[in-house]
DNA sequence: ACCTGAACACCGTTCAAGT
DNA sequence: ACCTGAACACCGTTCAAGT
């Protein structure tokens, strides 16, 4: 009633939807994990902020475990983006593996929050969706290809392409973790540092 | 009143304490959750649990977070032991090391929840008490040893000896992690297999 | 160093009823 | 495919008061 407009008064119209509400909620919670962390994220909040009843949410997620499968999945397919174009940028080969290790650390750092929902155990094992699966496995899988042109360049041993893989993933994760963790300390560039240290170890081995 | 004991009845004496509660509630914390995740832990029905009323744990610790520190704490002081005595059977040197990469999958693997509270950002790098850096430290420097003896047997390269630690370190970390998360797969030993390879690899090197 | 009991400000989720 | 509003069964945490 009053030209200062007092209160936000939440939607003008009557009318119900975004276009895209279930996108909507997906990149509100994104904000908010990445901003506040995954502990911050209410179902509440979030349907307040997007101006949406508090139940809506239930029309698009079966509950709150939903909404995070399909953060994690948001989460593989941006990263699968990221080492693709990583990738190709480097021309491939082995610089281009280098620089996939190190895009992939880099977004887990940029995003540390967002990460974690990716692995952190959010999403069960037994119940996860069809899509964050394949998503996954996207990801993984140009890791997977990365390897098989190395070792067709006589770059890389002829090992079970998977089991190297899994090998070479399982390092870049634990950078990846124990750099969100704060577990190699609080200085600026360590990660950094680790990740070409353990490429090029990875190459070559710690044996003499 | 009747000799079947309906009720546990609780506490049969006015007697407040424990003994050890702060004890008592590291230890049913960790068995909660052991069984049934960190999310299942509840501070009321710890408390329960025990016997002891809700607020009583405030008087041992500043609020949850503090608990789950502690938590974590027990178990790098548990992992540490368990590297330790696995790297002296073995009888140190490479077949030691061997055996601490091996041993500590298996801890995660054996303990995938209290593992998370390690890892899993619960306890905040910032905030952390003193107690739990020491207690992690210390296992690090159980790898770190380990690499120094082996680098003076011309084992090992002459690399700084932390940022080798660190590397195997994040190998070892990120094997448990994909293990505990389900990403290996769901076939039995799969995380065995992939974490002989992997410490098998780290010393060869992946290149050709 | 513990206890009880009440209270506060939150949660996720469900339901009945509307448009 | 959305909405409101009320309700349920939980949370962590604080406080006043006891022993």
């Amino acid at each position: 009633v009053s030209p200062v407009a007092p209160r936000p008064q939440r939607r003008k119209r009557s009318q119900y939807h975004h276009g895209d509400l279930r996108r909507a909620l997906i990149d509100e919670a994104v904000r908010t994990i990445q901003r506040e962390g995954v502990e911050a994220l209410t179902l509440r909040t979030a349907g307040k902020h997007l101006g949406v009843s508090r139940t809506a949410l239930y029309r698009h997620f079966a509950d709150k475990a939903a909404l995070l499968a399909a953060v994690a999945t948001e989460g593989f397919r941006t990263l699968h983006s990221e080492l693709i174009s990583s990738w190709k940028q480097a021309g491939q080969g082995r610089d281009g593996f280098h620089a996939m290790g190190i895009a992939y650390v880099r977004f887990a750092v940029a995003n540390p929050s967002h990460y974690r929902v990716m692995f952190g155990g959010f999403v069960k094992a037994s119940e996860c969706d069809p899509e964050l699966m394949t998503e996954a496995s996207a990801a993984f899988q140009v890791l997977v290809n990365s390897l098989v042109e190395q070792q067709k360049a006589g770059l890389v041993r002829h090992d079970d392409p998977e089991q190297l893989a899994r090998f070479v993933w399982a390092t870049v994760h634990g950078v990846a973790m124990l750099a969100i963790d704060g577990q190699l300390g609080q200085e600026h560039g360590t990660a950094d540092a680790l990740i070409r240290f353990a490429i090029e170890r990875l190459g070559t081995g710690i044996g003499l």
